[in-house]
RNA sequence: GCGGAAGUGGCGGAAUUGGCAGACGCGCACGCUUGAGGGGCGUGUGGUUAUCCGUGCGGGUUCAAGUCCCGCCUUCCGCACCA
């Protein structure tokens, strides 16, 4: 980019509105930001977590989107061909609230708020490829999410079925189980209800054990990422043991981890939903009392049903089983603490070795019988107040006595194999991802249904099914394609006979699982995006957002990243190779939030100090990953930064403009002079480690600020040499240009240059210029700082030793007394030992 | 209960491999500049000062510990009857 003719009058003082405004336009029209595919450079693909449009910039998206263009803008300078992109996961509940509560179309609410908060990230200064901008509720984009929808299908990894699902009344809709937190909806925390629906689900399963082994695949992700992930997937071993019913004969399956424990079952428990309970009690004496039982957990809320502290409650169902490792019979129960939808709702009671089995078997007089030996001391049962959890010795066991626990885990499961009455199993706690909802603003399911033909994939040519906009909300929060017949009636892809479509639309986690791929390819109207394009892309190189997304969508994104590699969609199997999750952003160290009354406006900040303050602020005031603490004060100490660069350039302007000679020689430098020079070679080191090896950009900016105070210093100076000082300045603005992109430019231009400073390398540091001939090194005596030494740079140790000795405070401090050691650490210090 | 992160001046934070604790910034004090205020430029700023003491607490290893080991405390976050 070139810089236009116009001689531009710089201002004594820095106009941040007039600069960045100017800046802002220039690059737009310019498209400085713009990348293709087609670069000699190496791919760096830099990417923020895309917003929900709310209308309204917060200060989290301040944060994270100043640290992902300091990464851009970076990597650009060190020489990549960079891809960051933005756009907007548009579609999702606010918008229909919004259309409801003040009747305003959930599109016109959604794509005023795009235009807004554009306006917004536009006054940043963030250095986007805008043209590849991506809006999930375009019918160009949602296409293909439907499209991605079909494939899933044809794979067998989308499917329908009914099942017990969580319900929430004042959202309307079924969520999947990762949005329901301690039993209540995510979003409004409304307790759920469970209800027996038809819903659609991708096999997220399919992939449990991959998405857990490729963990160890992402050393650049968070540990704490991962370990959420990875008990979010919910990994065990352990057995399945069929259990028979002793009148008829029917298997009854429960898993198990301690299959060791199995002598020692006294009872079987199965979860109120398990079909076997109505056949097991129907026409008998226990039907009603049970039936009253299961209605009663039943109406429990789910919050209530699944904490640890509400109270183990059971019924016996008049029923026995046979436990197919002694032919014992055992009664069978129906309980409250047994979960239908993990392992196979039933479970074998052990309460010698089991702490809930414990209580239950105390509370109800169930029988206790111990199976595991502690190694180290006998058990007294008789004064055991709780389950002996650990592994142990088995006792009790008939042919299995005397193995231990890992042993019998193993044997028990081989006999059983065997006998063909169990088998070893692997269980996983994660679930099928439930993405349909019973709500207007998503994706339509592109799936319609004929009484004739069944359930059909709408043909790939009649993609996208457009979601109608001139729909009517009713206050109840149904759905208005339900009472939309052009929507509604439709026909068979099949027969030609009448059908009608699927009214739900998908999760909007099923639309941001996938934009990662489209912005390597947004404009493409023939394929969701073209492969080379993805493969030369991905992986992301870095992505960055909130610790909030640990599970959900970075969870589904891998999942739909390796399904996709499976359709032979793209080479990627993991979408993000590099993870980088910000804290939050607090004020009087709390989240900032409406009902606490502590937000601080981005607009108002940007508004009085300038977008650039903003963001070297945030960027400042703590490292990225952790929380940072909003400070007034703080933000006019980055605002009188800014000025104070200014001002020095300024000051030397019109010299520059004048002398444009170049830095050669080292020759002839005067102590001030060199000692520029270094700082200025230290402060590129310092500021390009920290950005290439640690993003510690509060360190990087402070290591820059260094670097300013010492060109104050400089000033001072009588004597000053012209063609370093041009250097030293150009350098601080090349630096500073990740961080404050107007002001660098606006200074760049001023001292004479006419390509964008964007565009320029990142400096390399002189190795050389780093050297000095006397360093300071410390001298201890026993571990004491006492004294500085300055010595020469290529000291040797003896000399160092000597040195130290010599020194008044050890002579003094050794009077009457040994040295017992003297430890040199070369450049460092000198320890001398005094007994 | 389980898992993770953190705890350093008046405040935000630094200390990268065990080697000068407190970089940088805020605040505060003082000086210079200015008609004044603001702003700017500069100096000082952990606590005590004879010296010592100091990184949540108590031990330990080491010539040397904010950093390593053992045992606790507090705060925040995540998960939580998963058999």
């Amino acid at each position: 980019m070139y810089f236009s003719e116009e001689e531009d009058t710089v201002q004594e003082k820095y106009n941040f509105k007039e600069v960045e405004k100017k800046w802002q336009d220039r690059w737009e029209k310019e498209e400085l930001y713009r990348v293709e595919e087609d670069s000699p450079e190496e791919k760096y693909y830099c990417l923020e977590m895309f917003p929900y449009p709310s209308g309204k910039l917060h200060m989290g998206h301040v944060r994270n989107y100043s640290i992902g263009d300091v990464v851009a803008r970076f990597k650009t300078m060190r020489g990549y061909n960079v891809l960051h992109p933005m756009g907007w996961d548009s579609f999702g509940l606010p918008a229909e609230n919004a259309a409801i509560q003040n009747h305003i179309p959930p599109a016109k609410w959604t794509m005023d708020n795009i235009k807004s908060m554009k306006e917004q990230l536009k006054a940043m200064g963030l250095s986007y490829d805008w043209s590849r901008e991506v809006t999930t509720s375009l019918p160009d984009y949602y296409k293909w999410t439907q499209w991605l929808f079909l494939q899933f299908y044809k794979h067998g990894l989308a499917y329908k079925k009914k099942g017990y699902v969580n319900w929430c009344s004042d959202c309307n809709t079924v969520l999947a189980n990762e949005q329901v937190v301690n039993g209540a909806c995510e979003r409004c925390d409304t307790p759920v209800d469970k209800k027996a629906l038809e819903q659609w689900y991708f096999r997220i399963t399919d992939y449990a054990q991959e998405l857990l082994d490729s963990l160890a695949d992402l050393p650049g992700w968070p540990d704490k990422v991962k370990i959420m992930q990875e008990n979010w997937i919910g990994r065990s071993e352990g057995a399945e043991i069929y259990f028979t019913v002793e009148k008829t004969g029917e298997k009854i399956p429960v898993y198990t981890t301690r299959q060791d424990t199995v002598f020692g079952v006294t009872y079987v428990v199965l979860a109120p939903e398990h079909p076997l309970v109505k056949k097991l009690i129907a026409g008998t004496n226990y039907e009603q009392s049970v039936q009253d039982f299961v209605k009663k957990v039943q109406q429990m809320t789910e919050i209530d049903r699944t904490s640890a502290e509400t109270e183990k409650e059971g019924i016996f169902t008049g029923a026995y089983a046979i436990n197919p490792i002694n032919q014992e019979k055992v009664p069978i129960w129906v309980t409250n603490y047994v979960l239908y939808e993990y392992g196979t709702g039933a479970v074998m009671g052990v309460p010698a070795h089991d702490e809930r089995d414990f209580m239950f078997a105390r509370k109800y007089n169930l029988p206790i019988r111990f199976v595991i030996q502690p190694l180290e001391q006998k058990t007294n049962e008789a004064e055991m107040t709780e389950a002996y959890v650990e592994d142990g010795m088995m006792i009790n066991s008939g042919s299995f006595n005397g193995l231990t626990s890992a042993e019998g885990r193993r044997k028990v499961a081989e006999f059983l194999e065997e006998k063909g009455a169990g088998k070893f199993m692997v269980n996983y706690r994660l679930r099928d991802w439930l993405i349909s909802r019973q709500r207007y603003w998503g994706a339509p399911i592109p799936i319609v249904y004929c009484e004739q033909c069944g359930t059909l994939s709408v043909p790939e040519k009649d993609l996208p099914v457009i979601l109608p906009l001139d729909v009517e909300f009713r206050p109840t929060g149904e759905s208005p394609l339900n009472n939309y017949p052009e929507f509604l009636h439709t026909t068979c892809p099949q027969c030609g006979g009448a059908a009608t479509r699927e009214t739900d639309t998908m999760d909007t986690f099923v639309c941001s699982c996938w934009y990662f791929l489209r912005y390597t390819d947004s404009q493409n109207t023939e394929e969701a995006f073209r492969r080379e394009k993805a493969d030369y892309w991905m992986n992301v190189d870095q992505y960055i957002g909130g610790v909030e997304h640990a599970i959900m969508h970075l969870m589904y994104a891998r999942f739909f990243t390796k399904a996709l590699a499976d359709f032979g969609l793209l080479e990627a199997r993991e979408p993000f190779q590099n993870l980088l999750t910000q804290g939050m952003v607090l004020k009087d160290g709390l989240k900032m939030s409406k009902s606490k009354s502590n937000v601080v406006s981005p607009e108002e900040i940007i508004k009085k100090y300038g977008a650039e303050t903003a963001r070297l602020f945030i960027l400042f005031a703590a490292p990225p990953e952790r929380d940072l603490e909003w400070s007034d004060r703080g933000v006019e100490g980055s605002y009188r930064f800014i000025n104070r660069v200014w001002r020095l350039i300024y000051h030397y302007l019109q010299d520059l403009k004048q002398n444009k000679e170049k830095f050669v020689s080292t020759q002839d430098l005067s102590s001030a002079d060199q000692d520029l020079r270094r700082l200025m070679h230290s402060t590129i080191k310092r500021v390009t480690e920290d950005l290439e090896l640690r993003f510690n950009f509060n360190t990087a900016i402070s290591a820059i600020m260094e670097f300013v105070n010492g060109l104050y210093h400089y000033r001072e100076e009588e004597k000053q040499n012209a063609p370093l000082l041009r250097e030293a300045i150009e350098m601080l603005l090349t630096i500073l240009a990740p961080f404050t992109p107007h002001l660098s430019e606006e200074l760049w231009e001023a001292v004479g240059h006419q390509e964008s400073i964007h565009l320029q390398s990142w400096p390399e540091y002189d190795e050389e210029a780093l050297k000095t001939e006397e360093i300071e090194i410390v001298l201890q005596i026993n571990g004491k700082v006492r004294e500085h030494l300055i010595v020469p740079v290529e000291i040797s140790r003896e000399e160092i030793e000597k040195l130290a000795l010599n020194t008044e405070r050890v002579q003094k401090t050794a009077i009457g007394k040994e040295i017992k050691r003297v430890i040199v650490v070369p450049g460092k210090l000198v320890n001398v030992v005094i007994s």
